[in-house]
DNA sequence: AACACAATCAACCGCACGGAA
DNA sequence: TTTCCGTGCGGTTGATTGTGT
């Protein structure tokens, strides 16, 4: 329908960002703070568009940002929050702190994708991929490893409401499976696994992934379905209905502003 | 040393959403 | 109620870097 370009393109510049452009704009943040993106560049002497500046400041520039390589733990937790949400890079990076949805998205194509499949685990799904025509059912399965666990419990919103253990043996069962729920992850984890046994041989917690549809009964939140205390900050339990999917628009779960404070 | 190929990651693009007008 | 604007998200691209031959 004729939506006006978020800038105008003959008159913005391109590309990797100088260090002259990364200092204008780091310079103009911390005097203005974050936020009106369409006239930042303007106002910041940058040849930029607002969007190409906010992504600069979020995914590289931001202090709070962690940077060099993901650990172990965070490789698990971004596993399992996969498992959760799918392709909800923005909700996984909100549960690590300094990570940005960006980075966890290459990372997850360049190293973690890989790393499953060479497991014989379908990333999409998280089966094993020898399953994969077997039936639709959501069951996902990931061994508990004691330090993501631990990781994932130091977030305050991880009150787990309800983890289901069951066989580890993905069900064959060829029937199309749509009661989709969402359980935390499973935080009652064995100390002594070996890390080596991942995604097998260990309790599963089944993802059932209907309370995600945001206003199809259950009558939690997304943010209550991970964890959160009702009527905490990011529990939207008594907030309007009109959240899409998830929540992510409107605040109604701002783990980045949990995680940070 | 030179080249080809693979891997990585910063940045771009298009779209969808919420809110204001 | 509709339209427009600003923002944020997820997918994709392409430049750079690393590795193998």
């Amino acid at each position: 329908m004729g939506r006006s370009p978020c800038c105008e393109k003959a008159h913005t510049n391109k590309g990797a960002w100088t260090k002259e452009e990364d200092d204008r704009l780091v310079a103009y943040i911390r005097a203005h703070g974050e936020g009106c993106w369409r006239s930042l560049p303007k106002a910041a002497g940058l040849l930029r568009c607002g969007k190409s500046c906010r992504l600069r400041w979020i995914n590289y520039l931001r202090p709070d940002l962690k940077r060099g390589n993901f650990t172990a733990d965070e490789d698990d937790l971004i596993i399992k929050l996969h498992s959760l949400l799918g392709n909800k890079w923005s909700l996984i990076a909100a549960r690590l702190p300094g990570r940005t949805d960006n980075e966890i998205k290459n990372y997850w194509n360049t190293h973690i994708r890989r790393k499953l499949l060479g497991r014989g685990i379908d990333p999409v799904t998280h089966r094993p991929i020898a399953d994969a025509g077997a039936g639709a059912v959501t069951t996902i399965s990931f061994q508990p490893n004691p330090n993501a666990a631990a990781a994932a419990a130091q977030a305050p919103q991880h009150q787990p409401i309800k983890a289901e253990a069951t066989a580890v043996k993905a069900p064959r069962c060829p029937d199309l499976n749509l009661d989709l729920c969402i359980s935390p992850p499973c935080q009652q984890q064995e100390e002594d696994d070996e890390e080596d046994e991942e995604l097998d041989l260990k309790p599963a917690v089944v993802v059932k992934r209907e309370v995600l549809q945001a206003g199809h009964g259950g009558g939690l939140c997304f943010g209550c379905s991970l964890g959160i205390q009702k009527g905490a900050p990011g529990c939207s339990c008594s907030s309007s209905n009109r959240h899409h999917f998830l929540g992510l628009r409107a605040g109604m779960l701002d783990f980045r502003g949990l995680e940070m404070k």
